[in-house]
DNA sequence: CGCTTTTGACCGGCGC
DNA sequence: GCGCCGGTCAAAAGCG
């Protein structure tokens, strides 16, 4: 089954050397790291990252998080890009148009949280909260069907002609032996569903903290069972419940619980105003992390990614072929066009 | 006892 | 319209 819509621009990772003395600096310097294209025959060629060091390596050294001194994005730009992505999700059809340059992708792209300003914030988050209790209030349930419905899940009916809204999203992959990261914040999970292709079941999160709709998606890498891909879909509306924002992040504190090894990558979709503006994020914070990010800045903002990075920064790197060969939630993040080309190579 | 995890069922979207 | 699949629900079980 043809993917539908997860599709993203990116993927590529860095395996570079880099500097004790001076990580982030070294890192960011990389070249070249992204050569591939995009549905919608958006290419991307190679790129410098000198440019974006420039723009914010000064912020990096004061304690800082690396994600906190990211530009935020303009929110003025999501608004037609976001329409344009739906009015394109619900024709269904992708757009044979080469001249498209909105791949067809996109909740990875980052359709913003907010496609009406009217709607905005948690109260937005696709029912998983609030709208749960006002569509079964809407439910009308006859007596007689009563007993039937018991018998049955009682399922919310999901508004009818009205598209289901996602939270932007962002994923990352991780050489990991935990499934479950610890990024800070409080999960629980809510399912738990067998990934095609892949012996490793795929589990789903939810934050716990009251009116916050963040969601989770964990699974591992059919190919590679020491990949962890991690999707993060919808923002915090609360800070870290075990550290306070600010002192978390990338820097070189070492307060993970966890005893990995080496470096880390991270491959985060990227949202097409980035991608319009020719701006990819490559962002290593220390010499053993290599965080090829392609998603908003704002994500980085969340200090639930921040401290994730921060935990992970010790886990060796998986070579690029092997975490594209993945056929589970990858196939979300990676376009199968790229996947069969890096297959190729 | 309260919270979390497990797990089977259900729903909606999508391709054919 | 049908079937597949991803995502979600919610009761039951597990756990501290």
């Amino acid at each position: 089954m043809e993917k539908k819509g997860d599709d993203n621009c990116i993927v590529s990772m860095a395996n570079s050397t880099f500097s004790d003395e001076n990580p982030v600096a070294s890192n960011f310097a990389l070249p070249n790291i992204f050569d591939m294209s995009c549905e919608g025959d958006y290419k991307w060629g190679s790129f410098g990252f000198v440019d974006l060091l420039s723009a914010h390596n000064q912020d990096f050294g004061g304690g800082v998080s690396l994600f906190d001194s990211l530009p935020h994005p303009p929110p003025i730009n999501l608004q037609p890009l976001q329409q344009q992505q739906q009015e394109q999700h619900q024709h269904k059809k992708p757009l044979p148009s080469p001249a498209s340059t909105v791949p067809e992708s996109s909740e990875v792209l980052n359709n913003p949280a907010t496609p009406n300003s009217s709607s905005i914030s948690s109260s937005s988050n696709e029912g998983a909260n609030n709208e749960d209790q006002t569509n079964n209030n809407n439910k009308g349930g006859d007596d007689e069907e009563q007993d039937q419905e018991k018998t049955k899940k009682q399922l919310k009916p999901k508004k009818k002609n009205q598209k289901r809204q996602r939270e932007p999203r962002f994923a990352f992959m991780t050489k990991s032996e935990v499934d479950h990261l610890d990024d800070g914040y409080r999960w629980r999970k809510y399912g738990q569903k067998a990934v095609k292709n892949s012996p490793h079941p795929r589990s789903y999160y939810r934050c716990t903290s009251a009116g916050c709709g963040v969601k989770k998606r964990v699974e591992r890498s059919s190919d590679d069972q020491t990949i962890v891909v991690t999707t993060y879909e919808g923002q915090h509306i609360h800070p870290s419940p075990i550290t306070p924002r600010g002192n978390i992040g990338i820097m070189a504190s070492d307060s993970t619980p966890f005893g990995a090894t080496s470096a880390s990558s991270f491959v985060v979709p990227q949202p097409q105003y980035l991608l319009n503006q020719h701006h990819p994020f490559i962002y290593t914070s220390s010499p053993s992390l290599n965080i090829t990010s392609t998603t908003p800045p704002s994500t980085f903002n969340n200090p639930s990614f921040s401290r994730f990075i921060n935990q992970e920064r010790r886990i060796s790197t998986p070579s690029p072929a092997a975490l594209l060969r993945d056929h589970g939630l990858l196939q979300d993040i990676v376009p199968s066009q790229m996947r069969n080309e890096n297959d190729e190579n």
